[in-house]
DNA sequence: GCCCAGGATATCG
DNA sequence: CGATATCATGGG
């Protein structure tokens, strides 16, 4: 049955931090989760395989397939281990961005209160493309209702120890729907057309993670997102941030980092754009990183 | 009932 | 180019 496997961590890391950010929303429905472990299909080359991940004592993290009766041969192993890897960016060295933060007004209280916490990642493309559609000018708590609503609707799902684990729909489904069936799930009507139409752009091949990120730079790649239907600067900033892990996206226009600053700085009002704008020049390269951390003062 | 929500696009002046 | 109208629905 289960092999598990460790997974080494690296230094500024507090899986705590990851596990409040995995559990925000009782309404998720890509992953079932709690104080100290996660469970979720994850791809590893041929049929997903549900992997449950939890903490050790020594701070690495365990990772065991409890659906399946053989133990997971190596390659599955790998991917798993790679998959996780991705999902909490646990490759990337963030001492720059813990010297940038500790020292800047606005972000210190955010670093020490949140410190080990990484952007945690969306690595299906199109998934995150429907995301950020998905929360285009809607609460957050609608917002994961459609998503909800459209994997149960669209997803596969396996069933284990009388619960049911769904993968994100994948956009050759989805390219084959007509948009009108989306407003029984209460899209909105644009809404649907953008989700149908990246599908399609996916599923033709002209659209897809590699061909993003085989692109020369974040700025033709941003171009590229934003010549997309239904993909704005925000939307292609939130996908370069949590599935492309450009570290220096930016969501200008986000309506939680907006509040996130009133809290930060202590105001009754949101500041305007400008003054996101100067403050946010000091963080470089790191702005993505402080978006997140910010987002976490709020939910 | 009212205001707001992890915006984008089309249309105007 | 910058400002404005429109979409369209739930959550608090």
């Amino acid at each position: 049955m289960a092999a598990a496997i460790t997974i080494e961590t690296p230094g500024v890391f507090d899986f705590a931090q990851i596990f409040d950010y995995l559990n925000r929303s009782a309404n998720e429905c890509l992953y079932e989760a709690d104080a100290a472990s996660v469970t979720r299909l994850m791809p590893a080359g041929g049929a997903p395989v549900l992997v449950r991940l939890s903490a050790r004592a020594d701070g690495a993290l365990t990772a065991e397939c409890p659906a399946l009766t053989e133990p997971p041969d190596d390659e599955t192993l790998r991917a798993v281990a790679a998959y996780i890897r991705e999902w909490f960016d646990m490759d990337r060295d963030l001492s720059g961005f813990l010297a940038l933060a500790s020292r800047d007004e606005v972000l210190a209280p955010a670093v020490r209160r949140f410190r080990g916490l990484r952007i945690v990642g969306i690595a299906d493309l199109f998934e995150a493309l429907c995301w950020g559609i998905m929360g285009q000018q809607i609460n957050l708590a609608f917002a994961y209702t459609l998503k909800r609503r459209f994997v149960e609707r669209y997803g596969d799902s396996v069933r284990w120890n009388g619960r049911v684990y769904w993968t994100f729909p994948a956009p050759e489904r989805i390219a084959a729907i007509d948009p009108a069936e989306l407003r029984g799930l209460q899209f909105t009507g644009r809404k649907a057309e953008y989700v149908v139409g990246a599908a399609r752009l996916m599923a033709e091949g002209v659209l897809s993670k590699a061909g993003l990120l085989a692109l020369p730079d974040w700025t033709a790649r941003e171009k590229a997102l934003t010549a997309i239907r239904g993909i704005g600067p925000w939307t292609a900033h939130y996908v370069l941030m949590r599935c492309l892990r450009n570290p220096g996206a930016f969501p200008l226009e986000d309506v939680g980092l907006h509040n996130a600053l009133k809290v930060a700085l202590g105001r009754e009002e949101k500041p305007p754009l400008a003054e996101i704008q100067a403050l946010a020049a000091p963080w470089g390269e790191w702005k993505a990183y402080a978006t997140f951390y910010l987002w976490r003062l709020l939910y």
